[in-house]
DNA sequence: GCAGGCATTGTTATCGATAACATTTCCCAT
DNA sequence: ATGGGAAATGTTATCGATAACAATGCCTGC
């Protein structure tokens, strides 16, 4: 070690210069009862003297855990896992842990596996799984009883610890302010239908038309991406009866916007638009609309309680699902 | 440790097992050389008969080094900087290390250095920094000369190790573009001033116009979000000498498109805007302009070089400040 | 056959912290 | 003064891996 610099000062050093133990000083360190405020103070101006850092590894070591809590994720721009995973970070570090972040470019057994075992390597304390789809759950069988784990948008029906938000009631609100407003029916855009999240507002809109006596029109599936909702606008934009429009998120929302314009499709005057998420870029898109009128609204429907950890909802952000809103609604 | 559970299969019972030292399934779990193959196959049918998992923490006490990397950024949801850090994640994850993200809500001192802090405890490997400000290299005086550091969007004239893209050169691309469209001057709506890459790109602004003979406007100095860019645009919306504006991203862009909107400013016809970032959504942002034109159009300049890096750029993507685009260009 | 060199493998020590158990000190009640 | 209990502190062991050095086996050349 002193063949290639200095080694930085362990315990050991601390406790020879304020003489005491190694183990009154990791007492201090660790803030344990039953030690002297004298013994503390003098063991913290040692560690102050020779700037002591501790050795997370060598605690690890010992106890089993380490203070990170590894996420899976996917390797996605979304706003919705980008916001929270911004804030999880915060709450994490706030409480002292670390957060070491593993995403898989598909959602697909094979990638969650490998994420999960390099943080299993590292001895997480805890798991964090940002999923949608169901082979996110399948992948988890290998993880010890004894780590806790969390899903965030997982499959509602899991019975295991989850934090989301009703999908179904959302888009049920969603639905139903479109119908409120005089609409004979809604057409859905929805994102990709293996996605828990896709398949809660999918079976919102249907049952919420089923109950309103409402002709379901057929669903066009996509990808969250203003690409997939310009592709699928340029469908609807063609069709006459079409009137208004729920899609799943407000990228979505952007390129269906686009499609109506292309065609002359006015909105809101022709076609009411409805976005899912809150990305705040949201409020400043433009549709085309007659000069003069207010062009951008937001309409704000009762908040739907989530299934889980309300607590965990501010955690979320005033993001993802928790909110529908109008581009151009009535 | 019986009480509790049982212990984890450790390199002593794989050892034991396929009947060679601990040493040597290390050895064999490190592709060394000199191992006989008939040795490695019965160690590696041994790790797989007890399905061992190595301890990260053992090796990095061992080694003064953890297999982690540390990222500081700031707690943001921006287009760039998240882009970013999912394709490094991506690349780490590639070259087998894991990535501990920690964020900060300001990028002052205090604040970067309390991650650092907790990034050094774990005896990172490396630190990236995506710091945008000049306040970031005062913090990370602390870290240790033999911890790799690298600066992700840092000040390009701090010699140290630096991934960017040449702000300045990307700004007089996108003013150049709009003058040559016939334009008198060019307006600019700024980022942050104090983050490097406003700086930079006000400095491309500036110095073309000057060359150029033309006059250099007020400033409007913003953050990097569509609010931001509303609230110039609307003061902008309002001269009618205004007929070119270069927005610092494609949020401010969007702001300043719906400011423009609500004036009965069209673009193209009236005003041109040129974004700079190239967010996936933009391509769909829609300006109220003639009807049955094609509205939104995307100009691709030539490619400006970047400071450093061309590889990394590739880790960039498409993102952040290295081309500029017209939204609803001439 | 013997010596030397290289391949292969093993033994001992170490990293820096906490767990577990042991010892000492101090205070109060009888 | 003595004993008991609690507070305060110390000693020993351990965690699971790699580093460093030691030992053994094998092959080739003389």
């Amino acid at each position: 070690m002193e063949t290639k610099g200095s080694r930085s000062p362990a315990m050991t050093d601390v406790a020879r210069l304020a003489g005491v133990s190694h183990q009154t000083v990791s007492r201090v360190l660790n803030d344990h009862p039953n030690v002297k405020e004298q013994t503390r103070l003098r063991v913290r101006a040692a560690i102050a003297e020779l700037n002591y850092r501790p050795n997370r590894a060598a605690r690890a070591l010992v106890t089993g855990r380490s203070q990170l809590i590894g996420v899976v994720a996917r390797n996605s721009m979304l706003y919705g896992p980008a916001s929270m995973l911004t804030e999880f970070e915060q709450a994490a570090a706030d409480a002292g842990f670390a957060v070491s972040v593993g995403s898989v470019r598909e959602l697909d057994r094979d990638s969650i596996s490998a994420v999960v075992d390099r943080h299993l390597d590292q001895r997480v304390a805890g798991l964090v799984v940002i999923a949608q789809v169901a082979s996110a759950t399948e992948a988890l069988a290998e993880i010890p009883a004894d780590v806790p784990v969390v899903f965030i948008d997982g499959d509602p029906a899991a019975g295991r610890s989850l934090v989301t938000v009703d999908q179904v009631a959302g888009a049920r609100a969603a639905v139903r302010h479109l119908l409120e407003a005089g609409h004979e029916t809604v057409w859905h855009v929805s994102g990709p239908t293996e996605w828990f999240d896709s398949a809660g507002r999918i079976h919102g809109w249907r049952q919420t038309l089923l109950e309103a006596g409402r002709e379901v029109p057929p669903l066009l599936s996509a990808d969250w991406s203003a690409a997939e909702g310009y592709r699928a606008g340029q469908m609807l934009a063609r069709m006459p009866e079409v009137t208004a429009i729920f899609a799943a998120n407000d990228h979505l929302a952007l390129g269906v916007l686009r499609a109506l314009h292309e065609r002359g499709r006015r909105v809101p005057h022709d076609v009411s638009v409805v976005g899912f998420d809150d990305v705040p870029e949201a409020a400043y898109f433009i549709s085309a609309a007659d000069h003069g009128a207010a062009v951008v609204r937001r309409c704000r429907p009762g908040r739907p309680d989530a299934v889980a950890g309300s607590a965990a909802r501010g955690t979320r952000g005033s993001g993802h699902g928790d909110r529908s809103g109008t581009i151009g609604g009535t």
